[in-house]
DNA sequence: GATAAAATTTATCGCGCGTAAATAAATCTT
DNA sequence: AAGATTTATTTACGCGCGATAAATTTTATC
């Protein structure tokens, strides 16, 4: 904590008493150093704090340990937490992290990869934008850096993929709905920019027909990723209308659900399961929120814990392999029904 | 689009048989070099696709183009949203971002601004995590890099402060609820991990005696960032035990409101200003959620754009003049309430 | 105290690029 | 066409660090 400035490692060396070889092993393993020395390292590094410059190390390392993390859109809480989540496992793991958002856009994923590319990671986790995604230039990148795909798929791309099981996601919740009450209709958005919301209203279709019921889709206007806000329109405008062709409603995803709810609020509607209700509203993610949503929604859950340990341990096998495994790894783990109120 | 890697610009100096200093001119600024050997540069890099690394470029660079964004917790998506938006001012100002999240503790603050002095960044936007803040360590930091603090204040520290007035944000609620109806009690954490909240609450107690109201200080127990579950439990507990001294409850922030109105409904509280209402809430944000509460959420909004602007404008400011001003610059931005249907 | 083993130092190169000064080539004057 | 300018190239060095080989010192073993 001295005033003496230190501005790189030569300097450090000097006032430590110590060969600059010597400290840039130490800041490689401390303990690959005799102990006397690392006492006197050390010693120094409290006087006069100095910290080795994390790019400079990483230009001309064999093994830059860190891992990039691409999301698609930071500003959702569901890919906040996410990031978070495989943040502190790569942390925990000995790796350093950097974190990227696509901003929802093509040219932000792919500025993102960009920048990775010069911080030679040891592997990235990619949550891809899906059908805004450069197919040809994701799977460039997945040629030279360890890459594993995760939450969306990219066929064919990476070694890896690593994510929720769509069609357990919808089998679980239609399950669940046609069970005790009548069969749900599915709502989402018209074009949708997540290929999940794609393999989710098949499976919704895939589990109805096998049922013995027929799919019912409602589409709503809206483009982008205010979700919550086309949810509420989207409501506002079935219920209006009413054009909704069942009282079950399975909402695409909670944050369409989020919307729905306020707007059956606004109307008047009664959302549950009780006898007083006239409407039941299920989501898919278990978003943050959903818990406190009114009434609570009912949900299928992202386990991102799993989803997180099974991706960076997939991730670290790829590492170690050397970046390639002998096929393509899919992953698909299964999902979990959180019964509320709202269904 | 060639397949020939291209991997350093010695390399593609060559493939475009031009000098590597003239190719690296064409980087600083495409229209610095001759049009005919511009052409020629654009030619190959179609051919090519090559891209200069840009950390090895900031290393030695004068002027890195480079704004370090560190926010408290980007799981938070107000602090999402408003990353987003600094991201996007400064990208449109011709500069590159870096984005770093604290993760809510004080060795995640350090961490991201290590990474950053790493950058050389020409400016930063820290909002800091607040009384958890190691401010020793920011002051220093500010003194090497041009550092605009936003969100929450540190008193003394950087050249610059930008944030919402949290005296406006609680007058205005103040004024508006004791204008249409009892006046409200001030709903808060016990130990707020946010310095926000400790100015919010004298602002209420001042806005409360100024109107000759007696303040109500109601404070639940929870640590850590998940508020909205803190506002839940605290909700039900005190609608349990009868224990909120009035029927008007303004919440410290939109989080907390969000919580306490799931309470609320679960606890069969009607809420809003119409006369069948046993609650009227408020919430002080606005929050990307405050919309799609049931009911709609009334609240003084954070003016986002307006801070991003203000604060991105003075850090481009600061570092025009050389990353000092003559004395410490404070914009305290005004607020603005939402009437919506909870109060 | 001699010998082997381990640790450190010295020296030099590399990473991918910026930058400055000196030189060479192209372009513009008159 | 000769001189004056602008632009481009060459040369040389720097940024902060990693990596390696050879020379030297320190420590451990007997």
């Amino acid at each position: 904590m001295d005033g003496s400035k230190i501005k790189n490692m030569d300097e450090f060396a000097a006032v430590a008493g110590i060969s600059r070889p010597t400290i840039s092993k130490y800041f490689h393993d401390p303990s690959s150093v005799k102990q006397s020395t690392r006492a006197r390292i050390e010693e120094a590094l409290e006087k006069h704090d100095y910290r080795p410059n994390i790019f400079a190390m990483n230009q001309n390392r064999k093994l830059t340990r860190t891992v990039g993390i691409v999301m698609p859109y930071l500003a959702d809480p569901i890919f906040g937490e996410i990031a978070r989540t495989i943040e502190r496992r790569c942390i925990d793991a000995g790796y350093r992290t950097a974190l990227f958002s696509s901003h929802g856009e093509r040219s932000g994923e792919i500025e993102a990869l960009e920048s990775l590319r010069a911080l030679r990671p040891s592997g990235v986790m990619l949550a891809p934008l899906g059908r805004f995604s450069d197919r040809d230039f994701i799977s460039g990148f997945c040629e030279e850096f360890p890459t594993v795909i995760f939450d969306r798929d990219i066929e064919g791309v990476g070694e890896a993929f690593v994510g929720s099981d769509n069609a357990s996601f919808v089998s679980q919740s239609v399950e669940y709905l046609t069970r005790i009450g009548d069969p749900p209709c599915f709502f989402e958005m018209k074009n949708p920019a997540n290929p999940n919301s794609i393999a989710r209203r098949q499976g919704y279709m895939r589990s109805m027909r096998e049922r013995g019921f027929e799919p019912m889709v409602v589409q709503v206007d809206g483009e982008g990723w205010e979700f919550e806000r086309i949810g509420y329109d989207g409501g506002l405008g079935v219920i209006e209308n009413r054009s909704l062709p069942t009282n079950t409603v399975l909402c695409s995803n909670d944050r369409l659900a989020i919307g729905f709810l306020a707007a059956c609020y606004e109307k008047g509607l009664r959302v549950g399961r009780g006898s007083g209700c006239a409407l039941r509203v299920a989501g898919h993610d278990n978003h943050p929120h959903a818990r406190f949503t009114c009434p609570s929604l009912t949900t299928v859950a992202h386990e991102y814990e799993a989803i997180s340990e099974t991706g960076v341990s997939t991730l670290f096998d790829l590492i170690e392999q050397g970046g390639r495994f002998e096929g393509r790894r899919v992953e698909r783990l299964p999902t979990r029904l959180i019964m509320r109120d709202s269904a």
